[in-house]
DNA sequence: TCGTTTTTTGACCAACCGGTCAATATCACG
DNA sequence: CGTGATATTGACCGGTTGGTCAAAAAACGA
């Protein structure tokens, strides 16, 4: 067997120091270009790898692809697996977005692989997307609902108000190149007075 | 002379017919695919014309895509430009964000071109972008920052409002996959509730 | 109508792309 | 050390890509 089929669970060091690299070198470039953007050359050359090196490892360039995308998925949804039905709702739904927002600032690549993803109208992912995403929504939704009609929290509409927290947050990351030429020509980090910014929007909406 | 070097005055009926033809192609395949990810083929079968003959209208890929970014920019800028410094704050602003999700609703596909083209990190409009759009966003957020100062709105930060309104928007054309999937079978237009929902979160926001 | 200009296209090209393969280099281990 | 397993690579391949070109077709103007 040539490659190595399970990326989790390599057989030797050498295998796990390079799998890893190579995941890293193609989510510096998949998150920028895309898919079809993005070539086995550039992600090799940003691994300090030959391209047959890496289709010794993958042997795809979409099985890479996929890797990431199945790797990200988790990390992606664990955030809003911890909102806490029986938590203080306005507190919790705080440290949901608090939570995101510092995704948005230690993993801007995984944020935008996956705006990329949906940007193309989610070919890869909509397997992934409705079978692990779309329940765990429907549940937290259901939660926040919970909390409108007990008076917890001020009305607002649970779907809406996740696509709220995503874009807002995820915003940060994928607009990086935006926010940060608009914020003034030195190089201020923007994430610090985004928190702030993004706790009273909504302090102001959920408690009225 | 071969090219028709100048799009918005072509010489004749068929120039002026085909030229937009080809922009809209090429409008729906890069704001798809991005631009490296699309392909001439794609945008000449979407246009129904020979790949010669977009290249008798435009002498490269990158004419095309240029073309398109240097009109989206104008479109894209129009909402912001009326917001009016001697109207009422508040409804200045909401009429704003109505202005703007009014585009994602009519314009998906230029919100996508430009989303793509940040993500990317903006290789091709970081030029246009300081002229154009950082001093319409200097002298609106001086606006806005006055109209903090005169206890018209509540106390936000000027820059990260726009950025909210601009992500909160854009959000419904962009992760229009997601969010299509997410509320529910029933292929209903999410934009009605997407409106209540904004006009409440930013009223709540603007008038603490 | 006929000659000129504009438009369209099939055939083609060099560069690039994802991927293969046999040969080589390196490693792990008794 | 030696030897088998693992890791690496240069050379190569067929298909695709952006772009060219000369010739044909269509539109236009007198």
């Amino acid at each position: 067997m040539v490659h190595v089929m399970n990326p989790s669970e390599p057989k030797t060091r050498i295998q796990r120091k390079n799998t890893q690299t190579i995941l890293d070198a193609a989510l510096e470039v998949f998150s920028r270009q895309g898919f079809r953007g993005a070539t086995l050359d550039q992600i090799a050359a940003e691994a300090g790898l030959s391209k047959p090196n890496l289709l010794y490892y993958f042997p795809t360039k979409e099985a890479i692809h996929v890797t990431l995308l199945s790797q990200l998925i988790d990390i992606w949804l664990e955030p809003l697996r911890q909102l806490d039905p029986e938590g203080e709702p306005v507190e919790e739904l705080l440290s949901y977005v608090r939570r995101k927002l510092e995704m948005s600032r230690d993993m801007p690549r995984e944020s935008r692989l996956f705006a990329n993803e949906i940007l193309q109208g989610a070919p890869r992912l909509s397997g992934t997307l409705g079978e692990a995403l779309k329940p765990l929504v429907d549940q937290k939704t259901a939660v926040i609902s919970q909390w409108v009609k007990d008076g917890k929290i001020a009305e607002v509409h649970p779907h809406h108000l996740l696509f709220s927290i995503w874009s807002l947050t995820q915003h940060y990351a994928d607009f990086d190149t935006q926010v940060r030429m608009l914020l003034g020509g030195d190089n201020a980090d923007p994430f610090p007075e985004a928190e702030r910014h993004l706790t009273a929007l909504f302090t102001r909406l959920l408690t009225e």
